[in-house]
RNA sequence: GGUGCGGUAGCCAAGUGGUAAGGCCGAGCUCUGCAAAAGCUCUAUUCGGCGGUUCGAUUCCGCCCCGCACCUCCA
């Protein structure tokens, strides 16, 4: 089944197809700035994008798929945090870029197979500014600051479907210090001395020092990344205006051809019925869930729990009813690796191709389901009908549910869910609450309830579970 | 004011012109000294409100109410 995705653009749901000659579908999705922890609402979109990322890996060949995925390492919230800490914007930058791939690592995300920077292009944007000044769709500003002229782009917002009129009403009290029309955006930013610190690179000829504005860089990196037009271009709904359609601006006026084939925007994720704000107390971040002893694949499954084209209503209940989603699927693989008598060691690899499966049995639904604009939640919902309606031999059986292990292998692929399949290590319990398990199994031993359900309490309010077993006990840490 | 999305069980969340997927929670049962885990079973006569179209609407249309988001540098 081919893969349909919802196009903003032409706002109907169309095909995706690699158009270059190569057969390379070529895919750009708009980062993260690194200046702070990315939050739950960032990564929303980076596991929606993943998944389809797997998709399409799986449409067209792992080798047919071209991902990229850009860091912002230079704007004006990331030299505000470096003035703000008196240090070098490269160290805060790489700062959090490293914790940035630390939770994506964590979120099972497959790295892009090309990461630019803002930084590390500023030739390509330079290069960009330039022509786009010699084709008359820019102007140099007094102070030495590069503008791109809006009225030199008449087909300006297609996309998010804003009209000039409105731009000029909205955009009254923007700064016009330099700019011929209000709605007019910075290619490029003229050095302040007493804001930009150490930040500066040569500017476009004619142009003075100073830093790309930051539309200009997707298109760089974009254009030397993956040529003129690309085959998909993605990101969250709030980058569809002014940053996407900025972004298609400077790409065709530049280039004199389409930019994007495709465009998708996943919505935000809403935070107890409301957007996640630091005042609030309702901003997570990938660490603060795991601090509260919530497993990272619970996290993606919450994120993948609504349609990716809707808001989604993250609560730390919905995180615990992934949790238990994940749980059942689970024991799902648990019965067919016993049953099939295959090893918990084989299953990751156990589909070893990077097709998807010629022949599905129960889950082809869900990647039908998937290839259906997106509809994670839709799938995630036949997986567990699948699962629950799947009938068991009830005694011995020469039959290995191969079929079941690849398709489910591939659907777990897909959803970039890892499942823990071997049995749990549990967490070495300090010293005193490992003395008081002792004190009780005795206790119990010696039949001496009281006692031991005494000290279960105490255990229990030491934060710890004690799970009994016929032969022994382990202790669990119960969540904060 | 403009643009877009939405209001479905206690919570999260799909979906369709023909009579409501799935997960969580909860309840009952099995197992168990207790607890946990696991398994089985049950859980919306109803889809924000009011009209309309229709043999039939939660699904289409109109109006109203409510919520969320974006509107020059937030994924």
């Amino acid at each position: 089944m081919a893969i349909r995705l919802f196009d903003s653009l032409t706002r109907t749901t169309r095909e995706l197809q690699p158009s270059h000659a190569d057969g390379v579908f070529r895919f750009y999705n708009c980062g993260p700035t690194v200046y702070a922890p990315a939050h739950i609402g960032n990564f929303r979109t980076f596991v929606v994008n993943d998944v389809l990322r797997r998709l399409l890996e799986l449409e067209f060949g792992a080798n047919k798929v071209k991902h990229v995925r850009n860091l912002t390492d230079v704007d004006d919230r990331t030299i505000g945090q470096a003035k703000k800490e008196s240090r070098p914007l490269a160290d805060i930058t790489q700062h959090w870029t490293k914790l940035f791939h630390e939770d994506c690592t964590a979120l099972n995300l497959l790295p892009p197979h090309h990461e630019p920077t803002a930084t590390g292009t500023i030739k390509e944007q330079v290069n960009m500014i330039e022509v786009l000044m010699e084709k008359g769709h820019a102007y140099r500003a007094p102070d030495g600051s590069v503008y791109f002229k809006l009225a030199t782009f008449p087909g300006y917002g297609g996309l998010s479907r804003i009209k000039e009129r409105e731009l000029k009403i909205t955009n009254a009290v923007a700064d016009a210090d330099h700019k011929d029309s209000v709605s007019d955006f910075a290619l490029w930013k003229a050095y302040k001395p007493e804001e930009d610190g150490a930040v500066k690179w040569p500017g476009p000829r004619g142009a003075g020092e100073g830093r790309p504005g930051w539309h200009i860089e997707c298109s760089a990196m974009s254009k030397s990344l993956l040529g003129d037009t690309i085959d998909l271009h993605t990101g969250g709904v709030d980058l569809l205006f002014p940053h996407h359609e900025n972004e298609i601006a400077q790409s065709q006026c530049c280039n004199g051809t389409t930019f994007a084939r495709h465009w998708y925007h996943s919505e935000h994720l809403l935070v107890d019925g409301t957007t996640m704000s630091k005042s609030k107390g309702n901003y997570y971040t990938l660490r603060d869930l795991v601090a509260k002893g919530y497993d990272p694949m619970a996290v993606r499954y919450a994120l993948l729990a609504g349609h990716p084209r809707k808001q989604l209503n993250f609560t730390l209940d919905s995180l615990h009813a992934a949790e238990s989603a994940i749980k059942r699927i689970e024991s799902y693989a648990k019965k067919l690796l016993s049953y099939g008598a295959i090893t918990a060691a084989e299953f990751p690899d156990y589909f070893k191709t990077t097709d998807k499966p010629k022949v599905w049995g129960v889950l082809g639904i869900v990647w039908d389901m998937l290839c259906d604009d997106l509809s994670t939640a839709l799938a995630l919902g036949h997986l567990h009908k699948a699962i629950n309606a799947f009938q068991f031999p009830t005694g011995p059986s020469p039959y290995r549910f191969e079929i079941e292990l690849a398709e489910l292998s591939k659907v777990m692929f897909m959803f970039g869910l890892r499942l823990s399949l071997e049995e749990k290590k549990s967490a070495v319990a300090p010293a005193e609450i490992t003395a008081l398990a002792e004190k009780r199994w005795a206790a119990k031993a010696a039949k001496d309830f009281a006692t031991a359900d005494a000290l279960r309490k105490e255990i229990a309010a030491a934060g710890w579970s004690m799970l009994d077993r016929k032969d022994g006990y382990s202790l669990e840490q119960l969540k904060k």
